[in-house]
DNA sequence: CGCCTGATTTGATCCATGTCAACTCCCGCG
DNA sequence: CGCGGGAGTTGACATGGATCAAATCAGGCG
């Protein structure tokens, strides 16, 4: 039913000559801010960085848990993951979701230890950075350092941005973000940026938004009522994009008058 | 009014030998986790890393305005500054507070340009690092570079479970938190962890937490009458600190049964 | 000292979203 | 091919915090 579209599949048979597909893939983030800044020698220590290529993980297998030692990075190769944060009170919340190419345990350099389980919401596999490595490396390759900080900044960056639209964005401003956000994540990796399949359930996407899943259920079927999108089970098509946008951003100021 | 408490000031006369100072107050982030950690040699490099010092600002400056160009960061080594984050829609929230110590401009290393404002909520003075040297001092000093990313990476958590907290929380649970982290943040700087005074209006409070000034002093009130703080204009007295904890994180779920 | 202006507090009311509950749909399995 | 169970949807109702409005307070200034 959902079968026309596939972003657990990568656009590029990652398989076929995997060192060199990291570097346009897994390690995009890594390692290709600005394609053909690197130099040769600058590439191998590039390549160096992952120990192991492909570790396979089945829906719903746990990448890493909260509270595991932090060891490694993780640069997501195929399918997609969901990191569950545990709050210091013990709520679970999920605070992200990676793709292909998305680096997993960023926020666990910190205090050496996962603050978030990483869970396999499809069939995947990831490369594994041994953090140790990329620290000696950064030390040695200075645009490897300045991009690992660029990293963890524009995590940073989205973080900061997130936790305004949780406290300020109504439900649908924040569903409609979401998808929109996902839609150019989407379309930077080569995937359709209207048609997409969410790998996710109602209740990681409310966990996510901090809504309850009624109302992310609610808010879906009224943006398919409004004409912004259509729905059906797990694929969702975005068929006016500029409505959608428009629903994400919104005014300064989103009082009734936007409801005329 | 309130002259018996005054966070402004530094424990120690930050003046006197200013080289020195730094190392353990400004840079305190950067340089000093683990106290002892560094070589005299190591120390050199860290001396150099500020360009400038103590930089006055008269209370309502800004520091730096959202959309400047990023070419330093910032320690703040008198008062105290809130960040005003303007969100892709235009709309203000003030994502963060700094005092002595802290470092303003991390968010800004992703993309070289300043998210944020930084404006200072009393008179006040910050040390300047040009980011470039910093940069070049962390490829030479590993454990600069390690920290510099332990920092962002801290900061990242923050704002994790900001969001988190944001997204979930009760306005109560969100007050109590902020009074709860500050304490533990003036407490670390050598202040009084029960009696803080609070530079910033309840405006800017009410908008870092996602509230409206008018939630954020009806539970002020709240906690007064429940007797946990006293509350006399900006200064804010811990009455019952395990009070306060219990309601800053509060059980698992958070339904009526805790209202009883 | 008393005024003036902006900040804070307090009160009354409204609304978006949570909560609880029932129903439907989808998909794997016997 | 029908069954069962979990995920998703829909409806009715409750409520925390926003909104609007007004009173009070604080602090600088004539």
């Amino acid at each position: 039913m959902n079968a026309p579209f596939d972003p657990g599949r990568a656009p590029v048979d990652l398989r076929a000559a995997e060192k060199v597909s990291c570097l346009r893939c897994c390690l995009r983030e890594l390692c290709a801010p600005h394609p053909g800044e690197f130099s040769p020698a600058d590439k191998a220590f590039l390549r160096s960085l992952v120990k192991e290529q492909n570790i396979r993980l089945r829906r719903g297998q746990n990448l890493f848990h909260a509270g595991d030692p932090f060891r490694n990075l993780y640069a997501v190769h195929t399918g997609a993951f969901k990191s569950v944060l545990i709050g210091s009170d013990g709520r679970e919340l999920v605070s992200g979701f990676s793709f292909a190419g998305d680096m997993l345990g960023l926020d666990s350099i910190g205090d050496r230890r996962h603050p978030s389980h990483a869970v396999a919401l499809d069939d995947g596999g990831v490369c594994v950075l041994p953090y140790s490595h990329v620290e000696k490396t950064a030390a040695r390759v200075a645009l490897v350092q300045r991009q690992l900080s660029r990293m963890l900044a524009r995590e940073l960056r989205q973080h900061q941005e997130f936790a305004v639209a949780l406290g300020i964005r109504s439900a649908q401003e924040r569903l409609a973000t979401f998808l929109f956000n996902l839609s150019r994540r989407f379309a930077g990796r080569g995937f359709s940026s209207t048609r997409l399949r969410l790998p996710m359930s109602r209740t990681d996407i409310a966990s996510h938004l901090a809504l309850t899943a009624e109302t992310v259920s609610r808010t879906f079927t009224q943006l398919e009522r409004e004409g912004v999108i259509r729905v059906s089970a797990k694929t969702v098509e975005i068929v006016d994009s500029a409505g959608l946008s428009e629903r994400a951003n919104l005014a300064p100021v989103p009082l009734q008058a936007s409801r005329a």
